[in-house]
Order: structure tokens, then C-alpha cells, then sequence
DNA sequence: TTCCGACAGTGGGGTCGCAAT
DNA sequence: ATTGCGACCCCACTATCGGAA
């Protein structure tokens, strides 16, 4: 397949705004596809090279290359010489990198370079990633949608099931079965604003737990044991306390869900940082391991003896999962039958802040589990924190918030009247509250050079958050999780605004 | 030789707008 | 009305690599 079509197709996906029309697109680019062009294509459909990043800026991709006239170019050539330019280092590397940039552009149209400058850069954003994908290869191989979806979910990638779909048509879909030691794309969750409005919505429910750790998928297959994260890497080597966990229950073979996570000696759970921080450790794995010791958390149990269970209810699931997994290593949970019994449902939730987790998660009883979706049976309920603090510079948006000003850098009011920065936000705000804000701030602005325009401290904007986490890049040496705008406070002056003193006395368990 | 900064890649995430149902 | 998806970008952490000290 020629990079022209594909270009072509991207470009005429990203014009149109309905789904119907991006999958038939999607449909008709994978009917001329060989199966060998898959591997290729779908990462560049979702604006992904396979090499990942290549280490190529601006400087080099901004320098004009005369384009050809004619398109030549084949993915699978643009591909290899990607590979070879990622393996292209040492004295003077940068130099020959350019070289080959350089007479890559000048093989392509001008279409063609504009797309590969988008791919290089990662600017390619076109509405189309592998939902839509999925549905464009469905209707490309007359394969049932819902058919191509689950085998995706199964294989853990839509390559595997392209390329499979490409060249065997939709038989090739049986062969894609739950398999130990195969993972699956994990079920995840939607939010809920109250425990009541979960119960209300899903009636006979569970309550569990919600810990804040990493996610894992736990296979074993007799002695072997494999873990994953998930997004499907395998982490087995960085958490040897897991292997020897899942060998320890009396089973043989299973799959099966849950959270990993560090308690300390007094029992309670560490900071989301020092346990991801131990996940991510992989070069001295026993060290890390004495220092921040992880435990596994079990809520599902995927398959038992060859048995799949992705269809059963959660609570035949659960069964299965008790059966196999003693108590300690299970989350907590209280059973509750309905709305009647909201009362039980927030005592749960009360009583698991108290032992310093997250939140929990509301999971429907009757429920499949929904591999590689937000189910709407899973509700996670977390308390949210709001404070007023103080806009101190905003950034210019990409995409459809070019030429709005998004991203919003919030100050709390320090003793001596200045503002310490906190952290930034671009979340919450609707079309509305961007066009006013572009305009309000720029009538504040004090410096409006560069992509980061400063403004006077002046604007108060009520922000939520999760909760506050240590930082080495912000003055107050913390920083807050997942701060979204709630709404503007133009009743409110500055110096009324939230003190980094109050922030702090309110989190008692960070310490910057 | 060792140190340091930049960057890539991992993990965690909420809310809005639009199309489709 | 509700659901699903993609877009908008954040934070911290670890690892690696090239150039400075």
C-alpha cells in the first residue's frame, strides 16, 4: 500500500466529524490492504509509529525538502527506513539522522510529508483510534462487529486480529480464545458522584474497595507465572512477591484480577508514588523489593481450569474467585441488595478512607466482565476536595482549542500575600468557559511571548482535585492529583483565595 | 570517569462535545 | 436521555543517552 492512500485517507477522516462515515472510510482502506501492510498501518491510523519516538525535533523535521511529484512511497518502506534511522547512534548521529529525514521527505508529495511531519511529531489527531478501527475492519471483512471486538479484547491488540481477519477472513476470529499466559484487555471502571448514586443505578451490588496501586492480571499456568499491567505489559520479573503469591493459592491454572500495592508496617497503604515507584524499578528489583515490599489485591477471577468466566455474572465470578484466593488477598467488600440499603454502602465507604485507601468501586452483580471497556456496571466513587485558588498563566491550546487559552497554571496564597504555584488544569472547562477565559486572561496578561502567556493574579477559579501529592517542580514542594475547573469565582478577590498553609493542614499525610 | 539534564516511556487520571442509539 | 469514544493535557517515576564537569 502506498503512504499517498494512506495519507489520503487520514486526512479525509479528520474532515469529517460522524463515526459512520470515518469507519467506512477506515473499511474501505482496509479492503485494499494486504495483511502484511497491518502491522504498519494501524499504529500509523492512530498516529503511532512502531519505533516509537526517533528522537528527531523540529529543528531537523522544519527544514524545507523539495517534495517529489509523483507518489512512490510503500508503508512498508516507509517503515524500514524509520527502523533504520531509530538504530542510527553515536558521534555525529544527529547529522546522518537529518541526511536520512531529509531524503525521506524529499520522496514524498507534498501530502505525504505533511502527514509524515504529523506522524513524526505526533500531531496526527484524526478521531479515529481502535474503537473506530475495530468497526472500519468489520465492515471491511464482513466479520459481526461485536465478534472482531471481543477477539480484540482477547488478543489484547488489533494488529493480531488484522492481520489474522486480512488474511484467513472472519473464521480466523475462533481462534482467538481466552488463553493462560495470553492477557486480556482489564475491565474498567466509570465514575459515580455519591455511594447513592451507584447503588441507585445498579440495584443488588458489591462495594469493594478501592486501593491505589498499579493494576494487574495475574496468569498461572502450573508453576508458571506471568503478570501484566494494564495496558498488556509483562511485569513479571519486577514483582517476584506476586509469582510466589499466586503459587502459594490451590490452584493450577487461572487468571485472575486485581490491584498490586505497598503497605507499610503499620498496615497501611503507601503512597500511590512509592508504589508505582517500586512497580517501575526493574534494574535492582531485590533491593526495591526489601525497601517497598507489594502485596496483591484480588477482586475477579477471568478464567479457572481452562474455564472462561468472562460471561458469567461478577458474582459467579466472585464465587470462583473466593474458592481460589484466601481472604487476605481478596479486597474487602460488603454486599448490599439495593437502594434500601445505601446506609451499609456508605458505613463501606467511610470505613475505607479511614484505613487511608482511595475510594471505592460500586460492581453490579448480574454483570459480564466487559474486557477492555468502561463497563457500566463498575462505578468508582472517590471523595473530591475543591479549593479557590488564583490563575496565574494560561498556555495556548492544540487542536480543537487552537487559539484558545487552555491550560491554566494555579497559585495558592502563600504567608507573605505572593502565590505559589500548584500545578496546571485543562479539565472542566466547557467551549464557553474557554472562549471567555481567552479573552478575559489576555486582558490580564503581562507577558503574552511564547506559547505560556502570565497574567496578573487576579482571576479566582474554583478547582476540584483527588487529593495532593508530593513534587520536586512546584515551590510548595506539592502538587495536586487530578485538578479539574469547577467554575469561575469572579465573587471572589484574590487575597480571599485558598492558602498553601490551609491546603497543607488539610492533607496531613504529605509531607512536602 | 562520573554527574546531570533532557527525553522517552511507564503508571495513575476527569470532563467535555458529538454521534449514535 | 444515555452511552461510547476521542480529544484535551496533567502529575510522578524510572531508565537511558549524550555532553559537561
Amino acid at each position: 500500500m502506498l503512504l499517498a492512500r494512506l495519507a489520503h485517507v487520514s486526512q479525509e477522516v479528520a474532515a469529517t466529524s460522524a463515526r459512520s462515515r470515518k469507519i467506512a472510510l477506515l473499511a474501505e482502506l482496509f479492503r485494499d490492504a494486504e495483511a502484511d501492510d497491518v502491522p504498519i498501518v494501524i499504529p500509523y491510523l492512530a498516529g503511532r509509529l512502531p519505533q516509537g519516538r526517533l528522537g528527531v525535533g523540529w529543528k531537523v523535521l522544519s527544514r524545507p525538502v523539495a517534495p517529489a511529484g509523483e507518489p512512490s512511497l510503500a508503508v512498508r518502506e516507509v517503515d524500514a527506513l524509520l527502523s533504520e534511522l531509530g538504530k542510527v547512534s553515536g558521534t555525529g548521529s544527529q547529522a546522518e539522522r537529518a541526511r536520512m529525514v531529509g531524503e525521506l521527505m524529499g520522496a514524498a508529495t507534498e501530502d505525504e510529508q505533511r502527514y509524515l511531519l504529523g506522524l513524526l511529531t505526533g500531531e496526527v489527531r484524526q478521531g479515529a483510534l481502535d474503537a473506530v478501527a475495530v468497526e472500519g475492519l468489520a465492515q471491511a471483512t464482513e466479520a459481526p462487529p461485536a465478534d472482531v471486538r471481543r477477539a480484540v479484547m482477547l488478543a489484547g491488540s488489533l494488529q493480531t486480529v488484522a492481520q489474522a481477519l486480512l488474511a484467513d477472513g472472519p473464521a480466523a476470529l475462533d481462534r482467538f480464545r481466552l488463553t493462560v499466559g495470553r492477557p486480556v484487555l482489564p475491565m474498567l471502571a466509570h465514575s459515580a458522584s455519591s455511594v447513592a448514586e451507584a447503588v441507585d443505578k445498579l440495584g443488588a451490588c458489591a462495594v469493594e474497595e478501592k486501593l491505589d496501586g498499579i493494576r494487574v492480571q495475574v496468569h498461572r499456568d502450573g508453576d508458571s507465572v506471568r503478570i501484566y499491567t494494564r495496558t498488556l505489559d509483562d511485569i513479571t520479573d519486577r514483582l517476584p512477591e506476586l509469582t510466589a503469591a499466586a503459587l502459594e493459592l490451590n490452584g493450577r491454572r487461572f487468571i485472575l484480577d486485581g490491584e498490586v500495592i505497598s503497605f507499610g508496617a503499620d498496615g497501611r497503604p503507601r503512597s500511590f508514588q512509592e508504589t508505582a515507584g517500586r512497580v517501575g524499578s526493574r534494574v535492582d528489583v531485590a533491593t526495591a523489593a526489601e525497601t517497598v515490599p507489594v502485596s496483591p489485591v484480588f477482586f475477579d477471577a477471568l478464567s479457572v481450569d481452562d474455564r472462561d468466566l468472562l460471561d458469567l455474572p461478577f458474582a459467579e465470578r466472585h464465587a470462583e474467585l473466593a474458592r481460589l484466593v484466601p481472604e487476605p488477598m481478596r479486597v474487602r467488600r460488603a454486599l448490599v441488595s439495593g437502594p434500601q440499603d445505601v446506609a451499609e454502602a456508605e458505613r463501606f465507604l467511610a470505613v475505607t478512607l479511614e484505613r487511608g485507601h482511595e475510594g471505592v468501586v460500586v460492581k453490579g452483580l448480574d454483570a459480564a466482565y466487559s474486557a477492555g471497556r468502561r463497563g457500566a456496571s463498575w462505578l468508582k466513587v472517590k471523595p473530591v476536595h475543591t479549593l479557590d485558588l488564583v490563575v496565574l498563566a494560561a498556555e495556548w491550546g492544540h487542536g480543537r482549542r487552537t487559539g484558545k487559552l487552555s491550560n491554566l497554571h494555579l497559585g495558592a496564597r502563600t504567608a507573605d500575600g505572593t502565590f505559589a504555584m500548584l500545578g496546571k488544569t485543562f479539565k472542566g472547562m466547557t467551549d464557553a468557559m474557554l472562549t471567555w477565559q481567552t479573552e478575559r486572561l489576555q486582558e490580564l496578561a503581562t507577558d503574552t511571548n511564547g506559547h505560556v502567556v502570565t497574567v496578573r493574579p487576579e482571576l479566582v477559579v474554583e478547582i476540584a482535585y483527588d487529593g495532593l501529592q508530593r513534587s520536586t517542580r512546584y515551590p510548595a514542594g506539592v502538587t495536586l492529583r487530578f485538578a479539574r475547573v469547577v467554575r469561575y469565582r469572579e465573587d471572589k478577590r484574590p487575597e480571599e483565595a485558598d492558602t498553601v498553609e490551609t491546603l497543607l493542614a488539610a492533607h496531613p499525610e504529605v509531607k512536602p
